[in-house]
DNA sequence: CCTACCGATCGGTAGG
DNA sequence: CCTACCGATCGGTAGG
């Protein structure tokens, strides 16, 4: 046994300074947490994090670039498949809540602290998550072609409105609500396709 | 005359110096943006700010009250009228993006920024938002009554997504665009009234 | 609005 | 992982 602790989820010193540091910078931001406070959190002194990782903006990088993957993976394979495109837009919806729900603060870090990222890091962020907005309108642009979605619409103020909706949702998912990921991702996805109106 | 300057838009120093701020926070956030920021983009010495203002977080506190009233002030009359709740949502959505629109950086700070207020004024932000909500749940709930919306939907739900969809707009709108504020928001009321099914 | 400065805190390092 | 520390920068002030 390495551990006799109850709750040990961490897999080491690494994964427990990165999440500390994705809880505080969606709390308070990338510039308003200081390495102190990561050190506090994770129960060391300010100097011995540098043991474990190379700087703050390297955790930063971690992060940002993890949470895009498993926006990218949880939507991929629906955004690929074959079938219609209402059931595969609904899924991807699903899906992107379901990965918001799974860690609200990691997608508040992903969806606001990649400013903060090095210069030479931001182009290759905004490129990934341009490349993961495609995949929404490539799935509602197949709707408009098989005369499933409006073909009077505009196609890129659509799936801005779409993807707005689901970015806003770290802001007030609560993991401790009445509804699940799932239920809250299938009534946004009605809300979305199918409108308020009757 | 008081100035002989051409673009002299401003009406004091104070107003510079909030201009600035509103800038720098809404690109830098709150804390990544320094009084020497400030002091730096106005074209004084950061001392000198302290001749017009209390302090930074003085200035955080203009910036988003007045902005959360802009989008109150926007949206009440028709929240408040007694036409149709489809027209009246459909106004307060296109409100909504003309108040973004006239400063997206402005609107960042205060959907993003607010959390870094004195913990005195964080509740009195969050209660000015709340009834922001409301102003829009109060329209969907009407609009259901009278059956005009749909009453199998989630109403919490229905309005979370639609002021998510509404909230992300400062993330993208350009003023450079092909679009007008109040084509885009037209555009993103129709999404969202009816959706985007045939 | 500038000069000159304050104590506090920042990210990070050397050496053990 | 700690001790002890570095130069830089922070928000803000006194006095003119």
């Amino acid at each position: 046994m390495a551990s006799t602790e109850t709750l040990d989820v961490e897999t080491g010193p690494r994964e427990a300074i990165r999440d500390a540091a994705m809880h505080l910078f969606g709390k308070q931001g990338y510039t308003g947490t200081s390495m102190r406070d990561i050190a506090n959190a994770v129960g060391v002194l300010p100097g011995s994090l540098y043991a474990h990782i190379e700087s703050k903006e390297a955790l930063l990088v971690d992060i940002v670039a993890d949470g895009i993957s498993r926006f990218i993976s949880a939507v991929e394979p629906s955004a690929k498949a074959t079938g219609s495109p209402v059931d595969r837009l609904r899924a991807m919806i699903v899906a992107h809540v379901e990965v918001v729900a799974d860690n609200p603060e990691r997608s508040l870090v992903v969806f606001h602290q990649w400013r903060f990222l090095g210069p030479e890091k931001v182009p290759t962020a905004i490129e990934r998550r341009r490349a993961y907005e495609k995949s929404f309108a490539g799935v509602v642009e197949e709707g408009v072609a098989a005369g499933l979605f409006k073909s009077g619409m505009n196609l890129r103020i659509a799936v801005l409105t779409i993807l707005g909706a689901l970015n806003w949702t770290p802001e007030w998912f609560s993991p401790d609500g009445k509804l699940s990921s799932k239920e809250v991702g299938e009534l946004m996805a009605g809300t979305l396709l199918g409108g308020i109106q009757v």
